[in-house]
This record gives C-alpha cells, structure tokens and sequence, in this order.
DNA sequence: TATAGAACCTATAGTTACTATAGGTTCAAG
DNA sequence: CTTGAACCTATAGTAACTATAGGTTCTATA
C-alpha cells in the first residue's frame, strides 16, 4: 500500500529511458496518467517501473509501439491467455529472420564488391564498386 | 549529344522509383535541377537514369543519404580514387554485420520464450514470456 | 527562511526518408 | 479542341522518439 514514490527522473533512470520518452509514452498511450504533487509534477510507484521495464523490454525486442499496446492490453485485461502471447513472440522471431536474411543478402553483395575492387589505387572512372551501383535495376518492387 | 528524353514519370518507371521520390531527391540535392519544358515539366536523359539508379542501389545497399551524397561527390568531383569508395563499402558491410549480429541476439530472446512457453493454456499471469519481458533491464546504455 | 539551481512542466519543432494529399496547370491523344 | 492523364508546388503525415524554449516547482544549502 505504501509504496516508495519516485519522480519521472528516477523512474527514467531505473528504466535506462530517457525522460522526454516517458513523456512521449503517456501521450501515445502506453504509460497512465500517474498521479501529480501539488504542484503538478508526475509521481511514479513500483508497478510503473514495472511497466515502463515491460515497454522497453518489448522495444527492444523489436515490437512496434502498438504490439506493445496489444501486449499490454493483455496484461491489463483479464481473460487473457499466454497463448496470444506466444503467437506474438513466433511471429515476431519470424519477423526478426527475414530482417536478418535481407541484411545477409546485403553484406554479401558489399563484401562481393570490395572483392573485387583488387587495388583501389583506380580512379573512380574504373571501380567495380562505383560501376556495380550504376548497375539497373530490376524493377521488382512494381 | 542528342539524348533520348524522359519525363518524370519515365525516369521513375525506369528505376523503379516513385515520382515523389524523385522530387525528394532533388530537394535535398542529390538529383540536380534538370532543364525543364516551357510549362515547367521536368526533362531528364540518360545520365538522370543512370545517377538515380545509383541512388536507388546505394540506398538500398543501407547507404544513408548523406553518404550517398559522399559517394556521389567521389563521381561528380575529378580526383578521387577508387579506394575511398572501398573504404566505404567495407565500413558499410561493418555495419551491416552489427546489424545482423544484433538481430541474432534478439531472435534467440524470443525463441528462448517462445520455447519456455510450453503450453500456452495458462493465464496471462503466468506467462514465462510476459515474466521476461517484466525483467529489468540493465542500465547499460548509460 | 531565503534563495539558487536542478529538475520538472507544457507545447512545439526537428529528425530520417520518404509518402500522401490538395489544388491547380500542362501535355498528348483523339 | 477537348478531355483526362500526368505533371506542378506546397504542405502535412508517418514512426518513434529527441531537442528546444520558456516558464514553474522542488530541494538542498547558507
């Protein structure tokens, strides 16, 4: 019932977040209204860390700020399952792989490039790297 | 002497670019202002195609625009080597790897949940993965 | 207790790399 | 000559913050 008060500087700190991003939650709707001293600065408690922890947490896994909201609305509503949950971490990891896979195909074809360029005491006029990128396109995307 | 001319949609199909981008570009200097119609339409030629294709492949390489700008300088300016450009790729690929090895990590976060999450038929309350993301986190970018 | 300055407040603008919209003009085909 | 596609400019929106300005409150010290 009495639990320890922080300010926003200190919640921020206890999370690794900065304070402007705290802010920036409570207006998107991830952090409540928390209550305020007299004079109207913002008084944080022990299941605010735990949230603002959770919200981190979740960023830094890679969900987007409405997953976290769907991931909160799990905790924040009753009859939930940990079901949901975990269907939202598989596609998520899923999501992660094919970052990863793009990211690959990308590395490879720098590093394909650098292999290349033998010397690069060549002017510009002869690079393979320069010339690989006036390379067309195909126009995939359309 | 006498190029082919393109409007700016033609440009944009060529590349597989969208109009807009192409406004974008030259407003933030990396296509040049190109002579224009008496109506004021746009008229490009080939090296426009070639310039944007080379944009469009940087970028989608990770290039940021301000390094694509660099990499164009390498083109637009006499005096430059070929071994600049390789610098660049070789630091992009750097990158790159960081990117991926980050991604790894988090893949492996969320498989590990996903994992310890055997049934999913518990309530939220007592999800491993709604456990881990409640974890604090250490304040380690500070 | 007075006061200085750190920390807080709100509101707004800036960041990146575009994308989308509105409202109007020009071009090209029939 | 008309019609409608394509073009023009300027501005706003996107994601997820970060930074700034201008003002108020809190707290530690004298």
């Amino acid at each position: 019932m009495n639990y320890e008060k922080y300010s926003i500087g200190q919640l921020a700190k206890k999370t690794a977040c900065k304070v402007e991003t705290v802010h920036y939650y409570e207006k998107v709707g991830l952090m409540p209204e928390p209550p305020r001293t007299e004079g109207g600065h913002r008084i944080y408690s022990l299941p605010h860390v735990k949230r603002l922890n959770f919200i981190r947490r979740s960023r830094d896994l890679g969900f987007r700020i409405e997953q976290v909201k769907e991931l909160l609305k799990f905790i924040d509503e009753p009859n939930h399952y940990c079901g949901e949950v975990k269907a939202m971490a598989m596609q998520q990891s899923r999501v992660v792989q094919e970052k990863i896979d793009d990211l690959q195909r990308l590395k490879s074809a720098l590093n394909e490039m650098v292999t290349h360029c033998a010397s690069g005491d060549k002017p510009v006029d002869d690079c393979p790297i320069v010339d690989a990128l006036f390379t067309e396109r195909a126009a995939e995307h359309y």
